[in-house]
DNA sequence: GATTTTTTAAACAGAC
DNA sequence: CGTCTGTTTAAAAAAT
């Protein structure tokens, strides 16, 4: 609604934009939280089976990156890949338009609101699951961490590889499962000309491909998963197996039951991938009945057409099944979406690790320069970009189902606010990949992101120019209506106590002054003893250091921390523990004030917040993992991201 | 339903 | 003079 004045155009090209790593944020948020989604007949058994397996994927990932990351800082020689990492973003069904998909075929608002509750009641079930996942998870990351100091570099580099492997391969077996959901329900149909079929889905994902496309880049011989570690080959069986209709968890919660039932399901369903080619019907398969929780054995396919209509008419038995499913594949996608991006996060690493600080390629004409409004490509209909649902916390993580999430682009507003004291932080930095390429109204409030941009900034601080190009860089919706957002960042600057504006040489920057933010709204924790300690231990440290590790988390692309901040709130305790340790572990030098951007540091006498003479800022030097180790001693770099700051905001102005 | 917080808009002043 | 930065007021919207 807001004019898009020209006068916006900022003249960033003058001011230094530190060393924030944007890009590389190769961040590989967090998929394992989430991970073996409650999909299908899978018994309890074979869920927790899962999620050790992918706990120790996550494990491995986590020192591979970790040593890898230190390998390619102390060499600079990152790994080659040959491979654009274009190739390997496949144009799958967005979230969103699976809901729409879904919810024009069958669902009512009743329907919907049914739907709801029984989401709810299954969120309960994941939440067991997660809880007893993150202890699992914990417990290997405390025993892993012990041993981190005795591997090899060639052991790492294989490592590395493997865990690519499989993080390729997971993805594809996601892709797979999802398809197959959709088609067990019959409510995608598979037809030559639609877009929605296998061979589109995996476009660029095909096994023999992903093999292929392994030996490139390893330029060895592609090493069967199952003689490292069992992942891979498991996973291969569950993809296959995976179809297997989903025991209602709402109406039998026996896993006993469901363990007899899903054994002797999986292997029939081994083969269900290229069986729906000689029957039309997608819920028949191998002679069986594929409806979830049926498995009725025909003859032919008359007879079992026959039980299709008589067992499974539209009942409400039927439809509640059919809830389930959607429920099933919204985790799926939600899974799909969360390894798509850790995968390509991962390649970016690999790739342009420090070199390249857009990790998503962002077409510069995607938003055209002069004309904000006038491109329509950002109209509702379609979403421009296919970013991933952005995930939630639990409680709303199913907000995506709601009627209202279609349309809720623009006007709808829900904000985060500042419930928690450490508000917005892991759930920014969670879904920092959606709000970086959709153009969704972040829920988060003008102050909490601007301290949150502060905090991340390597010194917590930041000029005024340099907080409008986090806003720019972070979220695709401040892309746009320049006027009326930096305005409104002007504005709680100075409206509220908790942002203070030091002098400098050069200017004035701005700092948090943690505890007159906490201030700003009585601390109703409500949630949960674990949450409210970790919270002290934090206010423990001290503002400046425990913003020290919320920017470290937040840039660094170790996904344990990402993990950790988002899993749960003693593993952010964890994390930062860790994350301390590892600072003292890897540089000891700790060489004086020298600023990564000497130039605009304000007079340290000036600082009454004590953020400055932090004993440990991992940005210091050699920062493990971000672009500000290269900025530091290279000028060149230093303008060339200055360059690029200019560039994106004149683009985007 | 009242109160508080947040957002949006806008006027204005000082520095550059 | 125009732009950027920063402060302030006002009103509407949203959250509590």
């Amino acid at each position: 609604m807001m004019q898009e004045a020209g006068p916006e155009a900022p003249s960033n090209g003058t001011t230094n934009q530190n060393g924030v790593v944007a890009g590389a944020e190769g961040g590989a948020r967090d998929v394992r939280a989430k991970s073996a989604t409650p999909s299908s007949d899978i018994t309890a058994a074979d869920l927790v089976n899962f999620q050790q397996q992918q706990v120790n994927i996550s494990l491995v990932s986590f020192l591979i990156d970790l040593f890898a990351t230190l390998l390619n800082h102390f060499t600079q020689q990152p790994l080659e890949m040959p491979v654009s990492v274009a190739m390997m973003t496949p144009q799958v069904i967005t979230p969103q338009q699976m809901q729409q998909i879904l919810q024009q075929q069958v669902l009512s608002p009743q329907q919907l609101q049914l739907l709801l509750q029984q989401q709810q009641a299954l969120m309960l079930q994941q939440q067991q699951l997660q809880d007893f996942y993150k202890k699992q998870q914990e417990q290997l990351h405390l025993q892993l961490f012990q041993q981190h100091g005795s591997k090899q570099q060639s052991k790492e580099v294989s490592a590395q590889q493997l865990v690519f492997q499989q993080q390729l391969l997971q993805v594809q077996q996601l892709q797979q499962q999802h398809l197959l959901s959709l088609q067990r329900q019959g409510l995608l149909s598979i037809q030559p000309n639609q877009n929605l079929p296998l061979h589109s889905l995996t476009q660029g994902m095909i096994p023999a491909e992903l093999q292929q496309l392994w030996k490139e880049v390893t330029g060895a011989p592609v090493k069967e998963e199952n003689s490292a570690s069992n992942n891979g080959h498991r996973g291969l069986d569950l993809t296959s197996a995976s179809p297997a209709p989903p025991k209602n968890p709402l109406l039998n919660q026996h896993p006993t039951t469901n363990g007899q039932y899903s054994s002797h399901t999986l292997k029939r369903e081994s083969s269900a991938l290229d069986d729906h080619s000689h029957h039309s019907h997608p819920l028949y398969g191998h002679g069986v009945c594929k409806w979830p929780g049926c498995e009725a054995v025909f003859e032919d396919f008359q007879s079992f057409l026959k039980h299709l209509n008589n067992e499974h008419a539209l009942d409400d038995r039927s439809t509640a099944q059919c809830r389930v499913q959607m429920q099933v594949v919204q985790q799926l996608e939600l899974q799909l979406a969360k390894d798509k991006e850790r995968l390509q996060a991962m390649m970016t690493h690999l790739h342009v690790k420090s070199t390249e600080p857009k990790p998503t390629p962002q077409p510069l004409n995607l938003v055209s320069k002069s004309v904000p409004e006038a491109s329509p490509p950002l109209s509702l209909p379609q979403t421009p970009t296919t970013p991933t649902a952005p995930l939630t916390p639990l409680s709303q993580a199913h907000s995506v189902i709601t009627p209202t999430s279609l349309h809720t682009v623009g006007p709808i507003r829900r904000r985060y606010s500042d419930k928690y004291n450490m508000p917005i932080s892991p759930d920014i930095v969670q879904n920092k990949e959606f709000y970086m390429n959709a153009d969704v109204r972040p829920p988060f409030t003008y102050a909490s992101l601007i301290r949150q941009a502060i905090l991340e900034s390597p010194e917590k601080q930041l000029t005024l120019n340099e907080i409008y190009n986090w806003f720019t860089r972070m979220f695709a919706y401040f892309r746009r209506n320049a006027a009326t957002w930096k305005n409104a960042v002007r504005h709680n600057l100075s409206l509220h106590k908790c942002f203070v504006r030091v002098e400098n040489v050069k200017g004035a920057v701005w700092t948090v002054d943690e505890l007159e933010f906490q201030k700003r709204r009585p601390q109703k924790i409500s949630g949960s003893p674990a949450l409210v300690k970790n919270i002290q231990t934090n206010l423990g440290y001290g503002p400046a250091l425990s913003a020290a590790f919320q920017a470290s988390m937040a840039e660094n692309n170790i996904p344990l921390y990402t993990t950790a901040s988002i899993g749960s709130p003693t593993l952010n305790s964890l994390a930062n523990a860790i994350r301390e340790e590892m600072n003292g572990a890897m540089d000891h030098g700790n060489s004086n004030g020298s600023d990564s951007s000497p130039g605009r540091s304000p007079l340290p006498a000036m600082h009454h917040i004590s953020v400055k003479e932090e004993p440990l800022d991992p940005e210091e030097h050699e920062g493990p993992l971000s672009l500000v180790t290269t900025a530091n001693h290279s000028p060149d770099f230093d303008h060339h991201r200055d360059y690029e700051d200019d560039h994106g905001n004149e683009d985007m102005l």
